[in-house]
RNA sequence: CAGGCUGGUCGGGCAGUCGCGGUCCUGCGUUGUCGGGAUCGAGGAAAGUCCGCACUCCAUAGAGCACGGCGUCGGAUAGCACCCGGGGCGGGGAAGUCCCGUCACUUGUGACGGGAACACGCUGAAAGGCGUGAACCUGCCGGAAAAGGGCCACAGAAACAAACAGCUGCCCUCACCCCCAACCCCUCUCCCCUUAGGGAGAGGGGCGAAGAGGUGAGGGGGUGAUGGUGAAAAGGUGGUGUAAGAGACCACCGGCGCGCGCAGUAAUGCGUGUGGCCAGGUAACCCCCGCCGGGAGCAAGGCCAAGCAGGGACGAAAUCGUCUGUGGACGAUGGGAGAUUGCUCGUCUUCGCAUGUGCCUUUCCCUCUUGUGGGAAGGGCCAGUCCCGGGUAGGCUGCACCGAGCGAUGUGGUGACACGUCGCCCAGAGAGAUGACUGCACAAGCGGAGCGAUCCGCUGGACAGAAUGCGGCUUACAGACCAGCCUGAGGU
RNA sequence: GCCCCCGUAGCUCAGUGGAUAGAGUAUUGGCCUCCGAAGCCAAGGACCGCAGUUCGAGCCUGCGCGGGGGCA
């Protein structure tokens, strides 16, 4: 997943978690807001808290994400901003388990078209 | 071959596809949050932050005290308390571990018995027993606690310095017992004489001095380990000795100090002589001695942008010399304030009726257009230092490094390491780059097939993720490989 | 990332190197009451872990574990 579809500024970060809507599930928690600027792209900001474990399972839990995330991009709508937020049960989860909770998540928040799946 | 111990190395490999980050090069009718190519891309602990440095800042960091750290010897190093090699004192090894034998069954476990290098000493007729050293692992290390202070609960007479109890005819006083001269009484014998009496001897009894012995009490002196304790009570055993005792003396043993010799760079060890037993523990209690240490830390620090709100405290001055354009300048002495992060000295900064081409204002003078301009004097404000408070969390840099650098190799050294030679440039983000899939072998586990070698399928790869960089330490860690040592069995 | 602080009963805290580690509160049981509250009596319950120093460690030293805070 290349920088530019980033969500980078802990100013961003702190306005999509107190006015967003949140979505949770029990690997990953989304939280998505429409850009205020119209952005030509989707942003996706990544976050892996210390109930998640240590330093390697913070990292992990991100990675996975990440990964899960980029094949998903391209038919996603664009103009939003999300959060995903990575919980302990991530970490002993497979890129399939990810990917499918992605989409669960995706779809609810009606960024991803309901058809796709 | 099996098992144990120690040290070291590696810690998933190879190939392909997709994806991510840095650096360099490059493309363009589209200069982009663009495309393409090359190359590099986590660790032995990157972790904990326990030590030591580099580096940066703090208007000074110097000296002394205080405070903190360290403390065997030698070496290594930029440096280090923890590295390397020695020394001393302890602890483990040894209720463990391993091997052998017997038995039992649940077939790899349990029970029982025996043994475990080697050397020396003591004891014993022997079997054996006891002790010491030592291989291996591991902890600690100044003032052998005689510079001084503190503490040592409970128990105990007492916790280090004497006292108390005890022991003690060594001395004094008193009492008593026993022996006993002289004296007195009684009895018996003999002699003189025979009325009475006298003398001598023997026996018994009474009083009982001095003295000898003994007992007890009190006082004085002596004595030092006897005092059910305790973690710890001033060498141990046996004797001599003494009033009683005691290293007071003697023999053997043990410890320590000092001298000498030998070995070693030294700590120290061995031998020998001599002297004393002058005498507890605790310095991870204070303390003393020696050495080291200014403080803070890359969120240090520098630059840019943006942004906010100010408030309080400090304000007292000289003298001398030189030069001079007479406005002052420089220097010295002394002083004030501040810094020196606890104090003193020293040092530094600054000194204010100062400096300013600043701003405001008052008065006067000149010019003159009731204005303007210029000049002089006075007052105030701003710019100072310190403290408190407020704002920013954006960008660039520090920072990706020619370095205490990495790899290979040679030499020296037991080793830490040092010195050469050759080659290389080797991660660097800022919501924080290493992941996914496939195949092949590798090792491990589980299941199935097979007498077995083996085959098939499934699971699935320890601890753990750089953030300024190094060195050491500590902690976590599935396994694999290599080397050395030890024990047992077998073969040659 | 760097720096500092703290771990004692379920909770909040005391605790000179020398008890069976203490107090309040909570819990449990009993008494009291018609029942409860309050009160009274009693009981159980702890030094973060591992080493070391010491005759002796909650206290001193080292390492580890856990928690909290600060720094542009």
């Amino acid at each position: 997943m290349q920088r530019k579809f980033r969500l980078s500024r802990s100013e961003d970060f702190k306005r999509v978690r107190r006015t967003g809507k949140s979505y949770a599930h029990p690997l990953v928690v989304l939280v998505t807001q429409a850009s205020d600027k119209t952005s030509p792209h989707i942003r996706v900001g990544v976050a892996a808290g210390k109930t998640t474990g240590t330093a390697v399972h913070r990292n992990r839990a991100k990675r996975l994400l990440r990964e899960a995330m980029r094949s998903l991009l391209p038919s996603l709508a664009s103009g939003w901003d999300l959060i995903l937020i990575a919980r302990p049960a991530l970490v002993t989860a497979t890129l399939a388990d990810t990917r499918s909770a992605l989409l669960n998540l995706l779809q609810r928040a009606r960024i991803l078209p309901v058809d796709e799946s």
